[in-house]
DNA sequence: TCTTGACCTCAAGTCGACTTCAAGTGGCAC
DNA sequence: GTGCCACTTGAAGTCGACTTGAGGTCAAGA
């Protein structure tokens, strides 16, 4: 397969053709070289977009992902890092669960005020306790989260 | 209960004064008054600040907070958007759960490469549609999120 | 009374991931 | 040969939630 310009790249990948040279910039993607001044692309970049993709929606930032990617070019993945991301996302999981449930009961408690509904002031409690306090030590964490943000533009 | 000056808000609810200074600013938490020049908050506040962290996990803009507060201070909360926000969350735990499965898989996969893997090229393909395009349509939505991160610093 | 220092205000800075903009270049159709 | 315009560059702007800094005020203790 032949070489791609930026648009195509774009096009294949969903990313948009200013993020792929912001990209290129931070080192995650190279282009093979230039038709006149325009980038050309070997189709790999494709694939290796997916990774980017896929490291984004884990939570790692475009330092962490670039720091993945070996010297020449080859993904190297730490097996380590996947295990403890899969750990860090199973955290954020649970605390989105309980915080789902007790939305989810707030929502049909038929207290009149939530302030009298007991599961809603127990939940008020998890949410005082577990966000500046309870994560607080564990720095650099949990960063599995932005990445839902960011999707929904 | 006698009022509390800022710094004892602080410790109290762990948020840094100048977090609630600007909390004050954007209008979601009131002084009752000043000594001097200093903020003087009713025990009230805490409260309030449990329900603004609560918001935040949920993932709610600091805005969207503000809109739930009646004019006359009092939270009015909509059971519908509680309801939505928890639905909101429940699709955000389905991604996670399928990221952190794939992610598992990863790092204990015997293949050479993870390129080579079946599973994590499923992944990487889940990743790829999911991030720009499968959540692109729904504006707005699943910044349940960014919360996480905020919480570990 | 004087000093201290906690608190004040307002403006500007930070962080991450991009996007946007103005100005320039050159491949390609005609 | 000429013009179009997709692409190029580097710099600056954006967004949200705060933090930081400079310079100022004043309540309270010595």
């Amino acid at each position: 397969m032949r070489d791609l310009d930026i648009t195509e790249v774009a096009q294949r990948s969903g990313v948009p053709a200013s993020a792929l040279r912001f990209y290129e910039q931070k080192g995650l993607i190279a282009a093979v070289g230039r038709r006149g001044l325009h980038r050309q692309f070997d189709p790999s970049v494709l694939e290796r977009l997916a990774l980017i993709a896929l490291g984004r929606s884990a939570g790692l930032s475009l330092d962490e992902i670039a720091s993945m990617f070996a010297a020449d070019g080859r993904p190297r993945v730490d097996r380590k890092v996947l295990a403890d991301k899969a750990d860090e996302l199973d955290r954020s999981i649970r605390k989105l669960q309980s915080m789902r449930d007790g939305l989810r009961h707030a929502a049909v408690c038929p207290a009149r005020s939530h302030m009298e509904c007991p599961t809603f002031r127990r939940l008020l409690n998890i949410a005082a306790h577990t966000d500046r306090k309870g994560t607080k030590k564990s720095s650099k964490k949990s960063s599995a989260a932005r990445s839902l943000k960011r999707k929904s533009k």
